[in-house]
DNA sequence: AACAGAATAGGACAGCCATCCTAATTGCGA
DNA sequence: TCGCAATTAGGATGGCTGTCCTATTCTGTT
């Protein structure tokens, strides 16, 4: 769901012009900590300190931004997922370290809530017509979740068991942000890591065993 | 999480005007279906066939319909976990219709989410005073089920049992909202469900069983 | 019937917003 | 250096929103 800062020179070899990279970035972030409708052009403007008016040459509306924002965080998070692929050698590792990550992104989830969870509430009371690129977000980690699962040797039930640690994200996530209660992430994410020890078939881990691990 | 429907005449009889009740109901509504900052007055106003001036007879501000509104909705939980504590004879059955809530209200759901959850996820981001409010609204259930826990012998964990299956509530939400799954959300609720029996002692849904070792 | 106060209607207002338009500036190839 | 296209600035515009104000209608009491 959260993601690692990618600079803007890597996005801005795809996507043409240094100022519309910058645009995407600023509204990236603020979509994210104030919503899409809370956030104004101002507001972005002030940001990426840019006239109003020159926002129309680069996206010719709002919602164009709010799609170019869709698909920098997709690109985000399969370039973030590729990079797990490679420093996790087992599909459970790599499962628990999605796990992890709202332990990992704790203090931005306990402000701002999951990117992905909170844009996608946020698009479907809107009724907006971003709203499915927004759930292609939620499906690039069900995808990679399934597959993950798969490996281990249960694909009959991949998908139930993706979806049960999608849930679990959401679920760790909309509370944290209520209650902004660290020990309760943690308590959450050791409770998922011992049900994903069923299925990896090793011994139970330890948390910080876990991110020992990780940082060797 | 989500309630039934209570009528306008029994709401009348503490907060006085028709007219204000009606506001309220409408605007509760119209909250959760499309968000609190995308309704606007005029939405609310030909809902209740009510001049939009006139709203400010009843109320001086938008923000203090929404206090209404969280009012109401807190009042309505608890007449309902007041309802279930007379119908279910044991915590275990009173937790259990817990659960067994996103199935029951699943259309709702699917549609727009938990009204808790996303009324708060969207407060948060808009920085709003009656956040803290909102967080209430969890706290009414948070508090409810640790007392359950508590009666079921768990008193150590019981916060912490607790927070877990509000977990378990706003992740189902928010997924279901996202991807109109119900076998998914039946899945989650099998799975709740058994996860719980081995705190209410017994082996499957026996109410009686988990009634003898309750007063035991 | 007369009156008072509650309740309602509907227009007026200022502020904010996304969008558009046009002029100015920049940067780059010839 | 010139010229053209890319880029930017900033004001103008119209629509929507919450809020306010005042005139009018309703309701109940004397």
């Amino acid at each position: 769901m959260w993601c690692e800062v990618f600079s803007i020179e890597e996005v801005n070899v795809v996507s043409g012009s240094v100022t519309r990279a910058r645009i995407v970035e600023a509204a990236d972030e603020l979509f994210y900590q104030h919503g899409y409708e809370h956030t104004s052009f101002a507001a972005i403007a002030d940001e990426v300190r840019i006239s109003r008016g020159n926002f129309y040459y680069h996206f010719k509306s709002k919602d164009e931004i709010l799609d170019a924002v869709i698909d920098a965080r997709v690109g985000a998070r399969r370039a973030m997922l590729e990079q797990w692929e490679a420093d996790e050698p087992t599909p459970g590792g790599r499962i628990r370290r999605f796990i992890h990550i709202v332990l990992t992104n704790r203090a931005d989830i306990q402000n701002h809530g999951c990117p992905v969870g909170t844009l996608t509430t946020e698009l479907a009371k809107l009724d907006h017509a971003a709203l499915k690129d927004a759930k292609g977000l939620f499906e690039v980690f069900r995808v990679w979740l399934r597959e993950q699962f798969a490996l281990l040797g249960h694909e009959a039930q991949a998908d139930a068991l993706a979806m049960h640690v999608l849930a679990f994200s959401q679920g760790v996530a909309t509370l944290a942000n209520a209650f902004h209660d660290e020990e309760f992430i943690c308590r959450e994410v050791q409770r998922m890591c011992d049900w994903l020890s069923a299925y990896t078939g090793d011994a139970e881990q330890d948390v910080r065993d876990a991110d020992a691990q990780a940082n060797a």
